[in-house]
DNA sequence: TTTGTTACCGAACATCGTGTTCTCTTTTAT
DNA sequence: ATAAAAGAGAACACGATGTTCGGTAACAAA
């Protein structure tokens, strides 16, 4: 890949940052991103397709970040199920504080959808062996949906109380739960 | 209030809630809505200031219907706490299910922020008494909004699994929280 | 019934944001 | 050195939003 094409696609996902930090997805045109990043029009269609493609590219590269180093995902581990699956979510916790600057921009409006869903993909994994109720019969896929919802509107609500440290939000969220 | 204003009101209205049932809010243009309503354009403007508006008042329309007849609102029922808000919440599934037809196109994308939101505004009230996690200071704050966020996105994950009853779809509810 | 008010129509319009298309220049690889 | 690829910049078409205006029809009160 050229190091122009590298050099553009950077500022333009910097540029599209640095406006999130400011205003929110929806208010963010592309005349703005082009404006920030100094680069044309053209430029920016041959890089992403839409404004949309652009919002999915970011997302892609911070769950790629967050997920990355997830300690989980190879079954190396001794820990007992919840002892792995805490270390996991607090783990993933501190890296998507580094996001935490910009995060409110992208976490409502038309973008939260598209972000949430994102989220909520790579979080799958994380749930699966989520305990079953006892008494009744709820269905995996609605333990499954509870599961990821509970914790990705957690991280929604710590994007507007930032004040909490990621140990915090961990224990609030294994506090509430009765299936982890 | 003029006849005709009602009668044009409704019109918008019912045009709105058939175009959802075909596609989502997101690709329902004014055009649709004022060719299926059979209105003019400036008719629309002057009962509606904007198509998000139109949005802010059904759901205005549709969560007046839903919470109206809540039992729980005057406190002059006998039952425990738990059982007062449960037959609560089953009677909201109960009205809400008359809408179901058309939710799935409300629910997501853009209008599912201005929906979910008018929700949660709605719930506050209903799990103000949930119970607070023992042994660890959780934020009442948190629990406020796991609660609404729960029982939300349970409504959420129903409009797209309507093959259950609100007996069903309350009982998992009650079955994977400890806070109620 | 007349009169004044209000709602509605419809067609045109301005505006804004998106995404495309063109020509021209600069950078890069070989 | 030269061809291929990337970018600049300006113009354009398009679609949707929301507004404006002059004319028509319904309503309510005299």
């Amino acid at each position: 890949m050229d190091r122009r094409q590298r050099k553009t696609r950077a500022a333009i996902l910097g540029a599209f940052i640095g406006l999130l930090k400011e205003k929110s997805y929806g208010k963010i045109t592309v005349q703005d991103i082009i404006d920030a990043a100094d680069v044309g029009r053209t430029t920016f269609y041959t890089h992403f397709e839409t404004k949309d493609d652009l919002l999915r590219s970011l997302c892609g590269e911070i769950f790629e970040h967050v997920f990355s180093h997830d300690l989980g995902k190879e079954k190396t581990h001794d820990f007992s199920e919840e002892h792995d699956t805490r270390a996991r979510v607090t783990h993933i916790l501190y890296h998507l504080q580094e996001h935490m600057d910009y995060l409110p921009g992208i976490v409502s409006g038309e973008s939260g959808e598209v972000f949430m869903a994102f989220f909520k993909e790579h979080l799958k994994g994380l749930f699966a062996h989520a305990r079953e109720a006892e008494g009744c019969a709820v269905p995996r896929d609605y333990i499954q949906n509870h599961m990821v919802c509970d914790f990705a509107e957690t991280v929604r609500w710590w994007t507007r109380n930032a004040r909490y440290t990621p140990e915090e939000i961990s224990s609030f969220f294994f506090e509430t739960t009765p299936l982890l």
